[in-house]
DNA sequence: TACTCTATTGAACACCTGTTCATTTAAAAT
DNA sequence: ATTTTAAATGAACAGGTGTTCAATAGAGTA
């Protein structure tokens, strides 16, 4: 069964107006009431679908992570698909977060909620974890998802770093940084010392 | 010149009340109102010093962090400094969100901002890149500021697993993950493959 | 001790929040 | 087309927010 048509109408007016608002002032500054009155709908219905104005950012997040999952399924991507290089399918993140820059911008700012941060992780590393799995033959459980984690981990601190220099940075470059930084890993001379 | 007295009195009546209260509920849930009230200060008082209950958090979040510095430039650890051995340098971190458990459980709960784990990032990126600037001879300024954060970031990585398990896991195993990681890393058979 | 600064106070202000409830409106079902 | 169902509305509520301002009080200074 299909979502009643003013539901649908209601939550548009406020994503809209969200967007709007959005781009003269900062989320966090945003308030119901505002949101509200440009979007035409009484406060106390805004309260029927959303906590808070975070509600509305968050739907709007979801559907932008949809986007990389599609990235991610997409055929040209399947097919070239390339069990031999991890790395090379990593470029897909780099090229979505330019894609939508203005919006990763809001996601890493330090005043909004860790849990877009969250959010994201948990769609790369959904990425991540199959491609690990295509790529290993034989990784114990446990092991594997920790390693998917930290891989993951290493990417999101990437796309940290290149939050705060503005995403300056081509993706094809941080592509081949990433590419490096595996390799360096293993030419570390501590690598192989005794722990503790 | 010293601080007035008066100042150090009012934010250590704030301090002490939201920490009276963060005993019964979560951050997100205490407001200015209650917590003036608690704390027996004057609500305009209160803006004079911070501009939310936040300020007050993050102030005892700067003195808990400090204390991470401390650990990391104490005699002891100078003195057994070991270049040959970033990881093992690693387990200080671990033993101080250990100490400091309950507090780190709202550094990393979703609803509080992003700021609070920067605040984190950005202390352990400094020992982060001591470190590495330490043990690797070369790398562009570019890319070396990247690795960092990649490196920075898989410690964080595991302080949110580690957080999304109640710290159940001791320090020690940690630090024993983070050894094993590097060496997966080594077996990997993708690392040489063509890039893109 | 008396004097000077300045932090704190209390009152007041317009505005926002989160919730309730009876009423209106419009979509879905028959 | 009519009925049924449920979403949206407007008004009202107690309480929180962020700010101003004159008055008070207490810390630093001479």
């Amino acid at each position: 069964m299909k979502t009643d048509l003013r539901i649908l109408k209601t939550q548009e007016s406020l994503r809209n107006a969200l967007l709007e608002l959005l781009k003269n002032k900062p989320l966090e500054s945003i308030n119901i009431t505002e949101l509200c009155r440009l979007a035409k709908i009484n406060r106390g219905t805004f309260y029927l679908h959303y906590q808070n104005v975070h509600g509305v950012f968050e739907s709007y997040f979801e559907e932008i992570i949809d986007d990389l999952r599609k990235s991610y399924e997409e055929p040209y991507h399947q097919t070239n698909f390339n069990i031999q290089n991890l790395k090379s399918d990593m470029i897909i993140i780099f090229h979505h977060v330019k894609r939508y820059e203005g919006f990763y911008h809001i996601i890493f700012d330090e005043t909004n909620p860790i849990r877009y941060y969250y959010k994201l992780f948990h769609a790369i590393r959904k990425m991540m974890k199959d491609l690990t799995m295509n790529s290993i033959d034989y990784l114990p459980e446990e092991q594997m998802e920790y390693f998917v984690s930290y891989q993951t981990n290493a990417i999101m601190g990437i796309l940290v770093e290149w939050h705060s220099n503005q995403f300056s940075t081509s993706p094809d470059e941080l592509n081949e940084y990433l590419y490096n930084f595996s390799n360096l890993l293993k030419w570390f001379p501590d690598q192989q010392g005794d722990v503790e």
